[in-house]
DNA sequence: GTTAAGATCTGCT
DNA sequence: GCAGATCTTAACG
């Protein structure tokens, strides 16, 4: 959709298509550097709700069908039934008995592959995160690793399958850094294809997660 | 039914 | 730098 379109249907930014989402699972790793992370948490609860946003600025991108460590290598699973939806809806899911990992679905349909978002730089809602994630962490880390957004957005399994175009977790319009502040470099934590050079971060972040190191 | 491994995080040495 | 926590998932028998 033409942004001119956009604007004479009343459609906002974030209710854009799927611009964001297409392509190759590493152009769109690559891509959602400096896009902006949203999750709309309701007024009314007992802690009184809350707009978290956070600038994404680390991703690792999961292949489709070579990509040995991708969840959706072996198949379908029940695990990994939402890789093979829509580009742009939301993959979560549950690891180390601990901790949650939000991804972004891409590939078309039937495909199964993913972009893990693994660290974000708070701009919004600082307060509602720290409430989850406590005092220890500067504000820079609130949201860095995967498990460690999670906590801080408010993500559990209830996300999973939830279209990241609109609605209370989405993924809005940021701006992307550009092609010399990317660094690239091997994913995180794997046992297989862990040389692959599949993980992006905006090397001017202070909070792309401690393994800044590894990046070359 | 049982088992082993896992896209992590934290704290301690 | 390393080990422990913690439990779901999926593979195997």
């Amino acid at each position: 959709m033409t942004p001119r379109l956009s604007h004479a249907l009343g459609v906002t930014r974030q209710h854009r298509g799927d611009e964001l989402f297409t392509g190759s699972t590493e152009e769109v790793a690559r891509r959602l550097l400096g896009q902006t992370l949203v999750r709309r948490i309701p007024y009314g609860r007992p802690d009184g709700g809350a707009r978290v946003a956070g600038r994404i600025v680390e991703t690792e991108a999961y292949l489709p069908l070579v990509d040995p460590s991708c969840h959706a290598y072996r198949g379908p699973t029940k695990r990994n039934a939402t890789m093979y939806g829509r580009p742009g809806t939301a993959y979560v899911y549950f690891i180390y008995g601990n901790h949650y990992c939000l991804n972004v679905v891409t590939e078309p349909p039937g495909i199964g592959g993913a972009v893990l978002i693994r660290a974000a730089e708070p701009i919004a809602g600082i307060d509602a995160m720290r409430r989850r994630r406590g005092e220890r962490p500067p504000t820079d880390a609130l949201a860095s690793g995967p498990g460690n957004i999670c906590r801080a957005f408010e993500i559990d399994l209830e996300c999973d399958g939830r279209d990241l175009r609109a609605g209370d977790l989405a993924i809005e319009e940021g701006a992307a850094p550009s092609d010399t502040d990317i660094g690239v470099g091997p994913r995180i934590g794997l046992s297989a294809a862990a040389a692959w050079p599949l993980r992006f971060v905006d090397l001017r972040s202070k909070s792309i997660s401690p393994f800044r190191r590894r990046v070359r």
